[in-house]
DNA sequence: GTTCCCATGTAACCCGTTACATGATTTT
DNA sequence: AAAATCATGTAACGGGTTACATGGGAAC
């Protein structure tokens, strides 16, 4: 019965139930353009976790001496790591996360702002949204064509970050439409 | 030039202004039912920042004695306040704030689950939604109905939360779709 | 008579971050 | 000659959390 964990610690273990044999370098590559967008972990806190879950034994960890790029140390789970796993995604818990927005948090004392300050505001927010748009629709059709259950998990969970972002930005459209009949 | 400082100083600040004549009592339930949708702050931390702004001569505080009712200290931002809170609206880091979904998160490994599993995942999750759908147009339609500038702002924050909600109901929608027409 | 509302606070914890260090190899 | 890639780590910090304490008045 493994005491507290954090959610990070789990991301970290289907992470390399997913990729194994991969280093901590390659896993933060792949976090990085993968699960970064739903939950980001720093560099620092991968190899943390990526300790605890070696010395849980729910990971082993293997020396592999390189010719000529330095040695490093790939990862795969052991059975306890995967049941832990298999556990951890039937839990009811599912419910946890976060979301804070910067931007809502200025838009909401929108009205300590003149006009055009909430214009380059909301400007500001449409360029950082198209941005995850496109992302998230690349990685969409990217995942389209591998048909295998793990592609097709992602390319859902890109889906949903696509969604997310066309209804944002729709968003700012209809608060565009209302500004635009306010004059200053 | 005051150092670095979290944005939920600036929050707090903001709240201040919003609501002068506060206190911290009171300010944490108006942050409960207003910007905990985008920036959820605990009590405690609710506290220091008011403790914090009051050392920075952004806010005051003053004692107010009740008869029936416990002392309690109110705020009220001062004019200095008042000025690094324009400041902070007119600077340029709107991108800042963090998102994690522990659905996601489980979503995304979603091919180590059976499909019953993904289904009640996807319930549960499809349950919050459509509670948080309620709750922001709940809100929007209360502050439809008041015409200040601060009610604005407040009932189109609401609405992009509801915009947000209602997109990934639809994608809900979609994804129980395409495992319908996949047997497990 | 227990439970809820008002009102403020303390203590402890740790997750997660940024910044920095190292060093060999490969590319520009 | 400089910069990027591979690869792992240390140090220090702090923001934010949960849990707990207190205590009087009001409400059920």
């Amino acid at each position: 019965m493994p005491p507290h964990l954090p959610e990070s610690t789990y991301a970290v273990l289907g992470l390399v139930d997913k990729v194994p044999d991969s280093s901590g370098y390659e896993l933060a590559a792949v976090a990085d353009r993968s699960f970064t967008h739903f939950w980001s972990i720093s560099q620092t806190l991968l190899y943390r976790e990526l300790e605890r879950l070696t010395e849980l034994g729910w990971v082993t960890a293997t020396r592999d001496e390189q010719v000529r790029t330095p040695g490093k140390w790939t990862y795969r789970t052991t059975a306890a790591g995967q049941q832990v796993l298999a556990d951890w995604l039937a839990g009811p818990d599912a419910a946890k996360g976060s979301f804070r927005s910067g931007f809502l948090l200025k838009f909401f004392f929108a009205y300590r702002m003149d006009a055009g300050q909430v214009r380059s505001l909301l400007q500001e927010y449409r360029r950082a949204l198209q941005l995850q748009r496109d992302e998230f629709e690349a990685i969409a059709d990217k995942l389209e064509a591998i048909r295998t259950p793990e592609a097709g998990a992602g390319k859902l969970t890109a889906l949903h970050g696509l969604r997310t972002a066309e209804a944002r930005l729709a968003w700012t459209d209809e608060v565009e439409a209302l500004l635009g009949k306010d004059p200053p």
